[in-house]
DNA sequence: TTGTATGTACTAATACTCTCATACATTGGG
DNA sequence: CCCAATGTATGAGAGTATTAGTACATACAA
């Protein structure tokens, strides 16, 4: 049964949490990427869909998902669906190489403005291997789970 | 042998940057600690001084001062100044990193999502180093001086 | 072709961020 | 006690970000 693939993908909103839905959605679906449960091909639900189980509008959902096409994590064609895009055709290595830096960047700088340093950004993630640690998101009732490595 | 400069602290804004000053002010108050040009106990401008030299609003510097007191960079006395802290007092070592394990798995995540191993992301941050800083080492020596003049 | 599913465009309403102006409160020295 | 230096509180204004309402466009299968 692939009834445990289909539970896996559990979108939830926190209101309280001063983070934007549509960043929440992108958020979840970097996560669900990260750990497996997504992969290249998989269709995303519709924005309608997930319009309706979050009681969102459904634009709001699209926002989510065009941002990720903008980065080239996922491709969406009008009419058939949104699908998880297969990342190892579309770029080159330097392009790669210049997203990746842009990437580490972004989160040195963001890091900066929580007060840590390079160093401690730096030597935080040779020891620690954050992956592995398990998310604070979801568990709003039936814990299924299965996904998450520890 | 050479005088070291005195000019110790130079704070400047760019406009066109798209940080908020106030955020400008952060930095450059975190950086001055980061590498010895601010200790404890020394006293960050006041905020009107900061305020006229920036030709910005007093409540702007105040309010970069004000994020530095909640992280414990500093302490504040009305009627006094705003001084380096002693120790970071506020927040516990476990709690920040707390804070730097859930950035630090966010980016993970954001950049497996572009198709990057945990891997392929350590290894770029270990060789590209952002900053090769062995110079933290005292460059400054006798150098308590006049960090600002009065 | 037609219908229904899919994403999209445009616009308006709302909420938030940043900065400033003004007035207030506290401290410490004379 | 005053006074001048310090930080603080409140609210307004502009700009931006976020979300929603409504109508439209495209794909695919019957």
């Amino acid at each position: 049964m692939d009834m445990e693939k289909e539970k896996t993908l559990a979108f939830t909103l926190d209101p309280k949490s001063g983070v934007p839905y549509y960043k929440q959605i992108i958020l979840q679906i970097e996560m669900a990427i990260s750990d497996g449960r997504l992969v290249s091909g998989d269709q995303l639900p519709t924005v309608r869909g997930l319009a309706v189980d979050l009681r969102i509008n459904p634009n709001t959902v699209a926002r989510a998902y065009n941002e990720l096409e903008i980065r080239g994590v996922v491709n969406t064609q009008q009419g058939t669906g949104t699908f998880i895009s297969d990342k190892t055709i579309s770029m080159t290595e330097v392009e790669r190489e210049r997203i990746l830096a842009g990437l580490a960047r972004e989160f040195i700088a963001k890091a900066q403005s929580y007060g840590f340093s390079k160093d401690d950004v730096l030597s935080f993630l040779v020891e620690e291997d954050p992956v592995k640690r398990n998310n604070q998101e979801v568990s709003d009732g039936d814990k299924k789970s299965t996904v998450f490595t520890h």
